[in-house]
DNA sequence: CCTTCCTTATGACATCTTGTCGCTTCCTAA
DNA sequence: TTAGGAAGCGACAAGATGTCATAAGGAAGG
């Protein structure tokens, strides 16, 4: 977490700090981020930043807090739209991560943030709990459209839907699909999902 | 690719570098090697280093390409064991990640390696021209018992399929999974591939 | 046996990073 | 006015990467 320092600081300041954090964690991966490059940008000196944040990994945990919510809310807005269709959901997702978030975060931050999401295997609808809202995603998911034998079964829906979706993201974000190949793509995957692989 | 010095040393000697790779890419990520524990560990000058690998990342993709050698007879062989079911044969890739490929490999090296080939999406079906063996996987599936709309769609059961079990060992090589945990899950979820979600 | 030429070995170095620490400056409350 | 905590600051130690000039080996030919 940043330090008190970081949040009592001036809003100028802060943005400042903030968007030196985009800038730089933007390109390549967490672990090419230079804090050299960061407090350049931000023009701020070295121990500044060591007063605002533990180190790298502490500084980019609050731009995860933020996309996390973003995304969160995002998800709670799609599931009432849709009437708790999960997979149209999972495709709103996917626009969303594609077309809007990238305008708020900027499409190399979101894609190294999504790639810090799958390593550690984080879930919104699972970690709901470290997010402010705290009633439950999965109470908007529309049970009867779904073929589940137990309760329990929803979880591992969830669990499917979310790999495959980030999976397709990933690689729209890599650029090895276009956005456009990507929902085809993501589409024809969750069509697949609905209908079983067993003949 | 390493350099064609690195392939004419002395077998003694390119055994104890491979050694001191292996060592050094199980700790951490890729990231957080050390050439310098590297060359420490292998006992070799620092120049020497750099004149059979291009970089940290020359050095590791040999270890990759026999990790994926690996992977893929032993997927080819599961294909085989299984008459070419296609989610057997997943059950036993797991396995073998699991289990047997550990031994060779050291559980730390597996999981980089395999965090490797899921950022860069390498799919060891799709990626089999890289490999000396030239023969497609995609034959050896037995078609018959999938509900396949066109042939096209075999292409996106594996992406599918390929997806969730990487997504099940990383949690297990990340210890928030115990292997036998992992193993009930992704059995679970392969049921539910089989059956469909959809109501 | 010596010279030539190509391959391999070697470690000092320039350059860049991260994280620390002691000192300065600012601000507020008494 | 002043005392004390909060924030600012940059030099520096420690350690990493990649380069380069130079040395050493060894095979082939005169």
């Amino acid at each position: 977490m940043p330090s008190k320092t970081f949040f009592n600081l001036k809003e100028e300041k802060r943005e400042r700090i903030e968007k030196a954090l985009i800038h730089e964690f933007s390109k390549g991966s967490f672990e090419q981020a230079s804090i050299t490059n960061i407090i350049n940008y931000a023009k701020i000196p070295r121990g500044s930043f060591y007063q605002y944040f533990e180190d790298k990994k502490d500084a980019v945990k609050y731009l995860i807090e933020k996309f996390m919510l973003m995304d969160y809310e995002k998800m709670r807005q799609s599931l009432e739209e849709t009437q708790g269709n999960i997979f149209e959901t999972a495709l709103k997702i996917y626009d969303y991560r594609t077309n809007e978030a990238v305008l708020n975060f900027d499409i190399g931050l979101a894609k190294n943030i999504l790639e810090e999401l799958r390593k550690n295997n984080i879930n919104v609808f699972e970690n709901k709990e470290n997010l402010k809202n705290k009633d439950s995603l999965t109470k908007l998911i529309d049970k009867a459209q779904l073929n589940l034998e137990t309760d329990n079964d929803l979880y591992y829906f969830i669990r499917i839907i979310t790999a495959i979706t980030r999976s397709v993201t990933m690689e729209v974000f890599s650029e090895r699909l276009s956005k456009e190949d990507g929902r085809k793509m993501l589409e024809k995957e969750l069509e697949i999902l609905k209908n079983g692989m067993k003949k």
